[in-house]
DNA sequence: TCTGGGGTCCTAGGACCC
DNA sequence: TCTGGGGTCCTAGGACCC
């Protein structure tokens, strides 16, 4: 049996841990820039607020009920998500961290209510983090089992083991809520007069083949109680490496964006470094305002390759940046950028360049020294030229909260 | 005025091989 | 006039996830 835990309203929550007054009331969280609502506790879902919405939109909605908003603080919500992670691993013999806020537990060991009920409190108690936590034979049956165990709010976990029971939740679960059916299949399903998941697992596979892709496939098995997606605790590497943004104000000098550019790329060099990894490719992307739909859109991208692959800094700026001079273009006023690494690969199995004229034993330990730096001085003390001396980049963070547990000056401070 | 960021996997089509 | 068959690898784009 394979569970999921899922911190509920997970941001939002980490907003609350050290600041109780925030319960009940509504709390949303946003994206980069302040743009859009990423996260939100029950009391702003109530108030009709959806998730992904720009902020602007719904400005009134927040004045109106008071609902405390919160800049995205990263540092703050991963560390959390290490704690729980953590606090999980303590309890079950294997964990895989899906995503910030999810895992899956293997319980092939033993299961019942009174463990995981168990686990809930632990995690709560730990970490100040709620979470709900559903039980199946398969991952995608978790994801149900999940969904059932947030309704359930008191217990707030929920086991889904016998067929008959399987079969009675699928019929009422809506096709577009299940674990890989997105906006698209959902539409296209619905066509084709399948709306709950009892009917998705009844149809003839062929067919559904012919219709869809593989993924269909596999997604109809697991809801058969057969495993497509096996349970994997190894914590590979990425396979790819992305540091994007979308700029507060647009940008149209070279100079200008080469300095975001730079940054970037030692951000994901840096990101590689902490994985152990190394690229044989770098991508560069530019984008204009999409929304301005006034203005001639441009959205070029290219992507280079790496001699030898490399998790070096100067290599990975160097490259950026030529990677800019191919595609940009003085006639566009930019919103975004982003840097992508990718073919990552472990050191081990680096095929190396008989033309490759880099010192990489001195070039590694100059990248160790300045992770070491930074790591004591604080982010791009010591950088790289092109990155500009800016010490942050324009990006708004109007409303952001301590890093509580992550940054001496923002440790809480308690009076007795 | 203001509209996020970081990932994975699959498929079709092109370029190449013998 | 007639122009094969069987592969691999790579990339861009599209679907999905959180």
């Amino acid at each position: 049996m394979i569970g999921l835990a899922d911190c509920n309203n997970f941001y939002a929550s980490c907003e609350r841990v050290f600041k109780p007054s925030l319960n009940n009331k509504p709390v949303v969280v946003l994206s980069n820039n302040d743009g859009c609502i990423i996260a939100r506790s029950n009391e702003s879902k109530r108030l009709g607020i959806k998730m992904g919405e720009p902020v602007f939109k719904v400005k009134n909605l927040i004045k109106e009920n008071n609902v405390r908003v919160f800049s995205t603080n990263f540092s703050l919500y991963g560390d959390l998500s290490k704690r729980v992670m953590t606090t999980l691993k303590s309890e079950v013999s294997s964990v895989e961290v899906y995503s910030i806020d999810e895992a899956f537990l293997d319980f092939s060991d033993h299961l019942n209510l009174d463990r995981l009920i168990y686990i809930r409190s632990k995690v709560k108690k730990w970490t100040g983090i709620p979470i709900s936590i559903g039980v199946a034979p398969t991952k995608t049956l978790a994801k149900v089992a999940n969904y059932l165990a947030k309704k359930h709010k008191e217990k707030g976990v929920f086991i889904l083991d016998d067929d008959d029971l399987i079969k009675k939740v699928l019929k009422d679960f809506s096709v577009q809520d299940l674990w890989g059916v997105g906006r698209r299949y959902s539409r296209k399903l619905n066509q084709l007069n399948i709306h709950n998941a009892l009917q998705l697992r009844n149809l003839d596979t062929d067919w559904l083949r012919k219709k869809f892709s593989i993924n269909m496939v596999r997604l109809q098995k697991e809801l058969k109680g057969e495993v497509s997606y096996s349970f994997d605790s190894n914590d590979s590497i990425r396979k790819s490496i992305c540091t994007s943004r979308s700029f507060a104000k647009e940008v149209r000098e070279f100079n200008t964006l080469k300095e975001y550019v730079s940054n970037f790329a030692v951000n994901c060099a840096s990101k590689l470094r902490k994985q152990k990894s190394y690229c044989s490719k770098l991508s560069l992307f530019l984008m204009t305002n999409r929304f301005k739909s006034n203005v001639k859109q441009y959205y070029p991208s290219i992507t280079l390759d790496f001699l030898t692959p490399t998790n070096d800094n100067l290599e990975i700026v160097t490259m950026a940046n030529k990677a800019l001079k191919r595609i940009y273009s003085s006639n566009f006023i930019y919103k975004k950028a982003g840097v992508v690494l990718h073919n990552t690969v472990l050191k081990e199995d680096i095929q190396m360049s008989l033309f490759d004229q880099i010192d990489r034993k001195k070039r590694a330990k100059l990248m160790c020294s300045i992770d070491y730096l930074n790591n004591i001085l604080g982010k791009n003390k010591v950088r790289v030229a092109s990155q500009g001396l800016k010490e942050n980049l324009d990006f708004k963070r109007n409303n952001l909260s301590p890093s509580y547990t992550t940054k001496y000056s923002d440790i809480l401070t308690i009076k007795i």
